[in-house]
DNA sequence: TGATCATTTCGCTAAATTACGAAATGAAAT
DNA sequence: ATTTCATTTCGTAATTTAGCGAAATGATCA
């Protein structure tokens, strides 16, 4: 069960600020390869100029930077010191596995249906759709 | 821009309850066309159902109503009367559209990139990877 | 070393969220 | 019509969260 990873990104998305870091963090092509101008691998924006885009504010704020490391928390981004500066980048490929978490969801496949009706505890004895449950469930 | 929907979506499946009612839905296969013993199609658990197997408890508290309802304003399951009965079921699309919406984030592609880099507001001149920004960010 | 810059920590306030029990509502059964 | 059952609304308490400015920390530069 993935649920305890998977509810902390859930939870680390649902604030708008923070949504609209990691969009910000996408169209960055963090994570990916990017050439910057010097021909480098571009690591992403500072915190700075994230706060920036956010907010306009010319500085980072502690508000910002505590939205960034809730990301991080979650395991959504990756914030790494260079000099002075904090480098954010995208964590894609966990990305990638809670969007298939949310399909298995959808198509109640897998990693989120049970073995055994038995599975779904507290009440126990889920009232299956096949009739085969001998004690209903409330 | 989905932004808006998404952040509601992703909001209510932070909340850990809310994330095992939506588990628990997709186990029963809510959703998906599935026979019931009559040979009908099971159209999903009642609210008391649900709350049983999340809570233990045998009728519904106000807790689970009130959470079924947050699910159901972000779009994630619908909610039906069927006689004195609340009949719940999973929006199965909706997983599916916000499930794309990670892997667009995730891979940097059309939804979430911006046309053109001043399209990030507030900070407006998006510090690119490409180098092509006049006016820097900070 | 001292100054400066980027970021974090701290203390605080306001607002939102979760949860609970009691009372109210809606719909069916007697 | 009254009762019964499933669910919702209401009022409220406890907890969490977002946001802000000031002070503290970490790292480079002069």
């Amino acid at each position: 069960m993935n649920g305890e990873m998977n509810h902390k990104a859930y939870k680390a998305l649902g604030d708008p600020t923070r949504l609209r870091i990691v969009q910000f963090l996408s169209q960055m092509c963090c994570g990916r390869a990017v050439m910057n101008e010097s021909g480098g691998v571009y690591p992403g924006p500072t915190a700075s100029e994230v706060c920036c885009q956010i907010t306009g504010a010319e500085k980072i704020t502690s508000t910002i930077s505590h939205h960034l490391h809730e990301l991080e928390a979650a395991g959504l981004i990756a914030i790494e010191r260079r000099g002075k500066q904090m480098i954010c980048s995208l964590r894609s490929q966990a990305f990638e596995e809670v969007a298939l978490n949310l399909q298995s969801i959808a198509r109640g496949d897998g990693t989120n249906a049970c073995a055994e009706a038995s599975d779904c505890e507290p009440g126990g004895d889920c009232c299956t759709p096949t009739g085969e449950v001998e004690q209903a469930c409330c």
